[in-house]
DNA sequence: TGTACATCAGTGAACGCGCGTTCACTGATGTAC
DNA sequence: TGTACATCAGTGAACGCGCGTTCACTGATGTAC
């Protein structure tokens, strides 16, 4: 019968894609002890219960596993700055710029190393092919609106001002997905993003211990601070 | 004879001393290809010219060597900080805040193997030991001090004012190396630090790709625009 | 200056280990008629 | 509904590899008298 067919080809795929995520579960976990570097396929089938050579069932290569575990790393943070973004009314430029900065420290504090896979120091010999392109913009994408809002309706600080010729020319590639707002706002918006993820990176991996007690009061501070440079309400 | 023997010692610690750096110059050229995580005793000895049990008259461990390397990194951006910041006038403030950053730039961009290992994730199962905490406060206290001079000279732009408690006990730890710095330039002054990271580590782990084309102008260009909201001179 | 002894750099074999990937296989699950 | 066949998840052995570290050793270099 062809409908019960397809519903055991669905309870197929649907194990298989449990499975699937099994792998990838443990295989972050695994991130934690070694890092990307020291991430085995052997020791992450072991943990599943599997022989090593069955994960070949679901992923061609190790490298085809870190793609995947990349890729998701992309795509989480992009979710959780997209709904810090959505969490506030749209015309509150302040509240949705503060909210998605903090969501990008509280993802990469609970997911430290997945956020150290993508923000961390790169894994030697990997290449990302192509499929990674997507998922990295994702999360730049709301922070550009954000800006974009923020120009449309004049709450910013920097007045289109003029930008040295080498810095407009600098900015080139970006200023295609940055597209109506000026370029003292490009800039300004593409460093504000940097320093962002500049604390993060400086809390996650270690750089504030002896430094700063309270990283989250810091942050939120430095967060606010930005916020009253760039934006005039 | 008492002096023809300590000459002859000094050969041999020279020597020594000589074969030490070889090593070290290797084990950062072999950072280049595997990361920390991939430096290899063995294929670092092979390089020299020694068996890899030959090494262990040279460094205890493994760790041991990492160790070294990583010293020897702090050490580096310490002494290009130190230099940027001696090259200026001491009166003249922004000069030397924009030579420092520049520093610590041209440092990483050219040897970003070595950054990475200091500034990027770290190395899973490696434990720090002491010996390390000096190096790696060197490079900070030229900036400290650069700060005290701009506040002493009343150069800086924000004056003493109230930031919340919470953020001042935030501060807690780095506020006795900043002694004599108001809680706001301390807050402020550790910001622009870690911000001078940030846009290091986005160029040095390539995510600048395909965003900024020019990054040193775009670097530099930002780092004018915090001397500008730092200092007011 | 010459000799007996101590130090120490470097050798080469061996240890036990875990890795990514391939391959021929078994047996269960799903498909077509 | 029953049967013959195809698909595919998972097995277990094997491949060739490089790793950190130890150890007993050789021979050159330095030291003391």
């Amino acid at each position: 019968m062809e409908s019960s067919g397809s519903v055991m080809q669905g309870a197929r795929s649907r194990a298989r894609g449990d499975i699937t995520n099994e792998i990838l579960r443990v295989a972050k976990r695994h991130l934690v002890e070694g890092g990307a570097a020291g991430l085995s396929l052997r020791a992450v089938a072991r943990d599943v219960g599997m022989v090593s050579s069955a994960i070949y069932r679901y992923f061609a290569s190790r490298d085809e596993l870190l793609t995947r575990l990349i890729i998701d790393a992309f795509n989480d943070v992009a979710d959780a700055v997209e709904a810090a973004d959505g969490s506030k009314r749209r015309s509150d430029i302040r509240g949705r710029f503060v909210a998605c900065g903090s969501a990008i420290r509280a993802w990469a504090i609970a997911h430290p190393h997945e956020y150290a896979l993508i923000y961390g120091t790169p894994v030697p010999g990997y290449v990302a092919p192509q499929d990674t392109i997507g998922p990295v913009n994702r999360g730049a994408k709301a922070f550009v609106e954000l800006l974009r809002d923020a120009v449309a309706a004049g709450q910013v600080v920097m007045q289109p001002g003029s930008v040295p010729r080498r810095v407009k020319s600098a900015l080139r590639p970006i200023s295609v997905a940055f597209d109506g707002i000026d370029e003292v706002n490009t800039a300004d918006g593409l460093y504000a993003w940097i320093s962002i993820f500049g604390m993060v990176n400086f809390e996650v991996f270690g750089h504030l211990h002896n430094v700063v007690e309270d990283p989250e009061a810091f942050f939120e501070y430095e967060l606010h601070q930005m916020a009253s440079r760039m934006f005039s309400s």
